[in-house]
DNA sequence: CGCTTAATTGACACCAGTCAATACCCGTGG
DNA sequence: CCACGGGTATTGACTGGTGTCAATTAAGCG
């Protein structure tokens, strides 16, 4: 097992969570219940889900509500005329989205898997950001992160070929969706993403990805259980490939850490939904 | 003339200027002067110059200083292990840059053209920019405006090919290098950048440029007059094929605005070195 | 068991990158 | 005044990768 099959270890950064708490009104709010430094809430009066494919935010309107991702994966994305899409960005569990005017133009933003999001008033959020300190010090961890992250797939557009992005992309995926690790330093990735999106953040075709994928099938690099399951036996292979050496952990311990945060606040098995409150 | 051939008017947004004069000492600088509500300060005490290729920002350094541009575009880019170098977004007169830590990793920030930059120290800037609200407004304005740059171009590298992207440069280059406009609607463009920072922008080649302008020359959409000079004939048709309509203003008023208030606090003929100055 | 959707595979064309040669501009210096 | 040199732009020939289109297979689901 080396570096890249391990999590990130939990450090802090609960900011975002222990704000909401601090922020929450004197009378008990109903199925409330802290949970560390943050609030769970057992109502679905804040939650709502998305199935792919659904709408989240809308190009122009300003929206009156900020979202905070419990589960699933948001796309933000543009469309050209002749129907072809771009995604220019993933938001994982733990991000806030909506908040800044960074959806301005014909981008829009739509769930890429089944989400569950926590309304929260744009006020109240704005608010909180200004007044508390380790929130808005969370919430600039997350933009930087966002940056990062943009900042990889422009490059990565301009200066890597399909094979290249996808192999960075898959060493990537390990930090953000499912990845079971194995005693013999390889592991068993689940793609959560549809071929099509990952065609459209790569800016490439289904029908590439696919070649590219058996092509490192062959070569050894990975091995194909299922369309969606890949099992990884080249790790380093895939981030030399992929040309993140040095971006790996930075663009991945933000995420491992909020997503090992949700997972610990999250009963993975509660029939309840569980939701964190924003009002 | 139609909206495109016109300067947006300077509105507001001095406030990065203001508050730099606000927080200046109560001994008088010297040289300096009140320039509306800007400070100018002729010694060159503050400023540095640098000429194309000059590097201004290292990735790791995160540096004792921001810089203000006074005049000239920098870029920020990143390079391949091949050498491919990829430029992720351009920086131009007024804005600030090297305050956060959007260049972690292996990208630098170095001139494109020749440059005049003023030296800020990062905690003055830090608490002018947490002490004041117009300027925290201005930069916050700064930093949307960058991030839908950056958009633009990871949409453009994914979803365009490259003669829509340099179409699409091409226009925007309107409002953000010299563009002389003629009585019948055209103008002619002042192409700054050189070619291969155009390519490496745009993740393509010089040939390709290069074949890309002589089509549009062909195609009478351009003029050539000589390879750094171009009259734009048909700059709508531009935009559509670049595909920027809705983004044409939101992409460049900013950069507009922030161009002509320096110019109107710039001297153009002084001998003397003009400096804004930040301490 | 048929339907829909997703994934795969094949054939093909063409764009665009690469390499190489030439033309051009603009200095300098003889 | 011209020759020379360095850098940039241009042009040509070539080719390989990748998108496109189409057909096939596989998989989920009622």
């Amino acid at each position: 097992m080396n570096q890249f099959t391990s999590v990130a270890p939990v450090t802090n950064g609960h900011a975002i969570m222990a704000a909401v708490e601090t922020a929450r009104k004197p009378e008990p709010l109903r199925c409330s219940l802290p949970f560390g430094r943050a609030m769970i809430c057992g109502a679905a009066r804040y939650r709502e889900d998305r199935a792919p494919d659904d709408k989240v935010l809308a190009g122009d309107a300003p929206g009156q509500h900020v979202w905070f991702i419990r589960s699933g994966i948001l796309r933000l994305q543009r469309h050209a005329y002749d129907g072809h899409r771009q995604i220019l960005s993933l938001f994982f569990p733990g991000e806030i989205v909506g908040f800044d005017g960074e959806f301005r133009g014909e981008v829009s933003v739509e769930a890429a898997t089944q989400s569950s999001l926590c309304r929260i008033d744009r006020r109240k959020f704005e608010t909180l950001v200004t007044e508390n300190d380790a929130l808005r010090a969370d919430f600039f961890r997350q933009k930087q992160d966002q940056l990062d992250r943009l900042h990889w797939l422009t490059w990565s557009l301009g200066a890597l070929g399909p094979e290249e992005r996808l192999c960075a992309f898959l060493a990537l995926s390990t930090r953000f969706m499912p990845f079971q690790p194995l005693p013999d330093g390889t592991g068993v990735l689940s793609v959560e993403l549809p071929r099509k999106d990952i065609a459209d953040l790569l800016g490439t075709t289904v029908e590439s990805i696919s070649r590219i994928v058996h092509r490192l099938d062959e070569a050894g690099i990975i091995e194909i259980r299922d369309p969606a399951h890949f099992r990884l036996l080249d790790l380093p292979g895939l981030v030399a490939r992929g040309q993140i050496d040095g971006l790996f952990d930075r663009m991945t311990t933000g995420l491992a850490i909020r997503r090992h945060q949700i997972e610990s606040l999250v009963a993975p098995d509660s029939a309840d939904p569980i939701c964190f409150c924003g009002r």
